[in-house]
DNA sequence: CGGCATCCTTAGGGATACTG
DNA sequence: CAGTATCCCTAAGGATGCCG
């Protein structure tokens, strides 16, 4: 790769992380399943009906998200009944949770019913509500508009190969 | 709308803001088109390379945006040169920002080039790396499974009418 | 209940060629 | 440079029916 530069668009298109998470979660149906995961629902039928996608289309999405280690699949018995499976976040699947919190932030102001916001997202431990934020790690919060993108590790490190 | 209840799920399925937020900016074009808006790219063929999609698509998508208010067209012109169009982020697609940075340090952890990332993102006062993070409106930062999810006032209201 | 198989329709997107 | 027009391929997704 002697002349790197000339391929650094297609190079960032392939090796960005936005794209890279895009791949795992950048359809529709994916990340409505892991808004009722995180939400807590657990059985089969009940994501298809509460998503609003069919059956099929439910088993795909979710068998790729239990291969991507973004869900867990665990057995489990309720009292006198036989054992069933269910889906559950994993650690992997619950650090998406921000860039759901941040999609509903958005469609709360920019796309909400005039009714209002249908769901209210709390803090579990005091109940005031939660939202997502940028913050730099001197601790200051930052504006949409008060960042700037610069080239990092991966793309420095190319550039000298 | 009698018994409500029954048609919570479909409810839900419309008028959760996620899902609206997901019908403005759910495909992959999209999101990778407002990725290279907030990194400064204005001109179309400069869209369309560094997102690595063709031109018939690029154009469909950003048409788009600046029908859905994502995006402005701006006349601009370089001196000597004839006047040109160029697409700067409106308000409202810069409020989309904290998604994006959201998405990329996901990437960042579960699917990062062996490298490192290829950017940086940086507050632009004092050059600290920026973050996503979910806080509470009492001040607490709060942890992907710290969160409730309650029902907010559209649901309340829907259920009764 | 929790799926899979089949068939069909639509939307996303690439390639190529062309225009203002 | 900034698109549009055309054609074609593939992926996403609904409907229906079947199976352990």
């Amino acid at each position: 790769m002697t002349d790197f530069l000339a391929d650094r668009d297609a190079w960032l298109t392939t090796n960005c992380s936005i794209a890279r998470t895009l791949d795992v979660v950048g359809n529709r149906s994916t990340l409505l399943l892991l808004r009722e995961a995180s939400m807590g629902t657990r059985r089969f039928d009940q994501f298809a009906a509460r998503v609003g996608i069919s059956e099929p289309v439910a088993a795909a999405r979710l068998k790729q998200l239990v291969a991507d280690g973004l869900l867990e699949r665990r057995p489990y018995r309720e009292p006198g009944q036989r054992t069933r499976d269910e889906y559950v976040l994993t650690d992997k699947g619950a650090q998406l949770v921000p860039v759901l919190v941040a999609l509903r932030q958005w469609g709360d102001t920019w796309a909400a019913d005039a009714a209002g916001p249908s769901v209210r997202v709390e803090h579990h431990d005091c109940g005031a509500e939660v939202h997502a934020v940028l913050r730099c790690a001197a601790g200051h919060d930052v504006e949409p508009d008060g960042i700037d993108v610069r080239p990092g590790p991966g793309l420095l490190r190319a550039n000298r190969d």
